[in-house]
RNA sequence: GCGCCCGUAGCUCAGCGGACAGAGCAGCCGCCUUCUAAGCGGCCGGCCGCAGGUUCGAUUCCUGCCGGGCGCGCCA
């Protein structure tokens, strides 16, 4: 019986998925007896009821049942009763609310889960199945600096893979760049207007329309020509160039400049992708032209006004779509479709994060895949909504038009990384994201990063003094996957009698649950909101049980067991969310 | 006008079909001669935007309205 550490021990999970077995089984004598004729039992579920009074699991099995069975709820939950039996250790059952069935489990059932929780492994598991899913996130424009939006998506991106990875989703993080196209062109051009100023002291030069107005292509300008002077192309040959090559170059090394400061700002805010897909890249390799060719061989598009156009409205779009304009070019969506498509090669899934103003973008792009007969349902997103940052109680100004939006290195400039990644994967996605400055810069009880980071603090601290005593490890437990459940427990009870106790086992119990929940819905903020708990549960248990001077040495070492199971949860669910879990504070 | 998202405690936000709606912060009252008080306990605080509908049951699903954000380019 005892399986030797495999990777995603579930307690919860396992008990309830027993004990759903059970009331099935008791679901479909009632139902035989009562109502032979009834073919399928209802759907019901098994469940952690929210209040401790409800016991450790319900099912609303009696509730779902009484319309089929024409009978009252409670009446149906009292005939369920007795036909539960056998198997998992039940220390109580009742019929309580309008129908619900309560089960309360042996005091040590949970037990087990304080020796699991001190695995390397805990909280991993096999929910996803080794499903293979792209995740593609932040991909912003490589025109300028990131921006206070582009690191929410970052952080919460980031967040999103690593859980993900832990529930058995096998993760590719990726970065579009669109680094071709009109787009690329204006940029460019926008660069060598700035550098004819710098280096030709031109006056006349404006920049063109849809171009980039901003100081900073100041800047672009010169580190552009500092690097195509590196490669061996001077200031003076630069300027020998006809226009439009010299635009070519500035904008190709300037553009490049652009990545790798988004690169940096990632890495300095613990961000890093598997692969950096271009679409130059998707040009040059004849990806675009091959997509093209196949939405124009799925009957789908027509000619009009001198372009090509794909009739997305047929899946759903509001409006039909420009594939080729009339001089021949593709729309971005061309290349974007291809990307997509060869996304789905690679994975089963592919996971995108958009910024509040690509929402457009949904419908065409799960139009286009349908129109090439690709399920668009493989194809997830996530949209965020605005990031208002806030100081002093007002919002800061950020709008591009006025010029004075934050940069995400700005930004990193003054918020410590952890509180940044907390606070901005700590809300879910889709809902606008209020950032107080002053909140998330003060190293206070009133920010809520510290209070999860000083209980992995205090139990460091803790367990130090332990092993300091003598009292840590306790023997045995260096090979721990051998020795999960091996520590002594007094006969038909719980190691962890104390209500504290066993609050905080609850708690570290339920880590693999949450994280497999999280990456089903793909929701790493319940991530937070869970550590919260944890870190509630542990200092309540901090406070009410002395550890280190508990009495008999083998409640100490219940009490140091669970301490390090809380240790090695906090640890676990912090680093899902990119978050360090400081040894002191 | 059409589309997407959001309206939940004073503030910022969770919850999104179940049993009396939660957290953090703010406010008020207690708790350190003992393992980190960046802590603990308690109190105050809510027509879950409004109106219908579906359901045994709706903050959660559907419809309509009201309020807010963002889109609606042969830019990306």
């Amino acid at each position: 019986m005892a399986r030797k550490a495999p990777a995603g021990r579930r307690p919860l999970f396992e008990a309830r998925r027993d004990i759903e077995a059970r009331v099935r089984e008791a679901v479909a004598a009632l139902l035989a007896e009562a109502a032979p004729a009834h073919e399928d039992p209802p759907a019901f579920t098994v469940e952690v009821p929210a209040r401790r009074e409800h016991g450790d699991f319900a099912t609303n099995a009696a509730l779902v049942l009484a319309r089929p069975l024409g009978r009252p709820p409670r009446e149906v939950a009292l005939a369920l009763l007795p036909k539960i039996r056998g198997g998992f250790p039940l220390a109580r059952t009742e019929v309580a609310g309008p129908g619900f069935l309560n089960f309360f489990l042996d005091p040590s059932w949970l037990d087990e889960a304080a020796d699991l929780a001190r695995l390397p492994d805990w909280g991993e598991s096999r929910a996803g199945a080794g499903e293979r899913v792209v995740v593609e996130f932040v991909s912003a424009n490589p025109t300028g600096p990131l921006n206070v939006v582009n690191a929410r998506a970052a952080a919460y991106g980031d967040a999103l893979c690593r859980v993900l990875s832990a529930a058995g989703w096998e993760v590719t993080r990726e970065y579009y760049v669109n680094d071709a196209g009109n787009q690329f062109e204006r940029f460019a051009e926008s660069v060598a207007v700035r550098w004819a100023e710098i280096y030709e002291g031109r006056r006349d030069l404006s920049i063109p329309q849809g171009g980039y107005p901003g100081a900073y292509v100041y800047d672009l300008a010169r580190r552009a020509t500092e690097a195509l002077a590196a490669e061996g192309l001077p200031a003076e040959r630069l300027s020998r160039l006809p226009e439009r090559e010299r635009a070519e170059k500035l904008g190709r090394a300037a553009l490049e400049a652009v990545l790798r400061d988004h690169r940096e700002a990632l890495r300095r805010f613990r961000v890093e992708f598997d692969r950096w897909a271009r679409e130059s890249d998707l040009r040059a390799e004849g990806a675009a032209e091959t997509a093209f060719r196949r939405l124009v061989e799925s009957g789908h598009t027509y000619e009009s006004e001198g372009a090509v156009w794909l009739r997305t409205t047929a899946f759903g779009d509001d409006r039909d779509r420009v594939l080729r304009r009339k001089d021949g070019t593709f729309t971005y969506i061309v290349p974007d479709i291809a990307y997509h498509l060869d996304k789905l090669e690679r994975a089963e899934r592919a996971i995108d994060l958009l910024g509040p103003d690509h929402h457009g973008y949904l419908a065409r792009l799960r139009a286009a895949l349908a129109a090439l007969g690709r399920d668009p349902s493989r194809l997830e997103f996530l949209v965020s909504q605005a990031v208002h940052l806030v100081r002093g109680g007002d919002r800061l100004k950020m709008s591009k038009r006025e010029g004075e939006f934050v940069t995400m290195s700005e930004f990193l400039d003054e918020v410590d990384v952890d509180a940044a990644r907390w606070f901005f994967v700590a809300r879910s996605f889709d809902s606008p994201l209020e950032f107080d400055l002053d909140l998330a810069g003060l190293e206070s009880d009133e920010n809520p990063v510290y209070y999860v980071q000083y209980a992995h603090a205090r139990i460091a601290s803790l367990l130090g003094r332990a092993e300091a005593e003598g009292a840590w490890p306790p023997p045995g437990s260096e090979e721990t996957p051998d020795a999960v459940g091996a520590t002594e427990r007094p006969a038909g009870g719980s190691r962890f009698p104390d209500p504290a106790e066993a609050a905080l086992l609850r708690a570290v119990a339920r880590f693999p649950e949450e994280v497999a929940i999280a990456a089903e819905e793909r929701a790493p903020h319940r991530l937070t909101a869970y550590a919260l708990e944890l870190a509630q549960a542990f200092h309540a248990f901090y406070t009410e049980c002395r550890v280190l001077d508990a009495g008999d040495p083998a409640r100490r070492t219940a009490r140091l067991l669970l301490t390090d199971a809380a240790r090695n949860t906090l640890a676990r669910a912090l680093a899902l969310l990119g978050v360090t879990a400081p040894e002191r504070m």
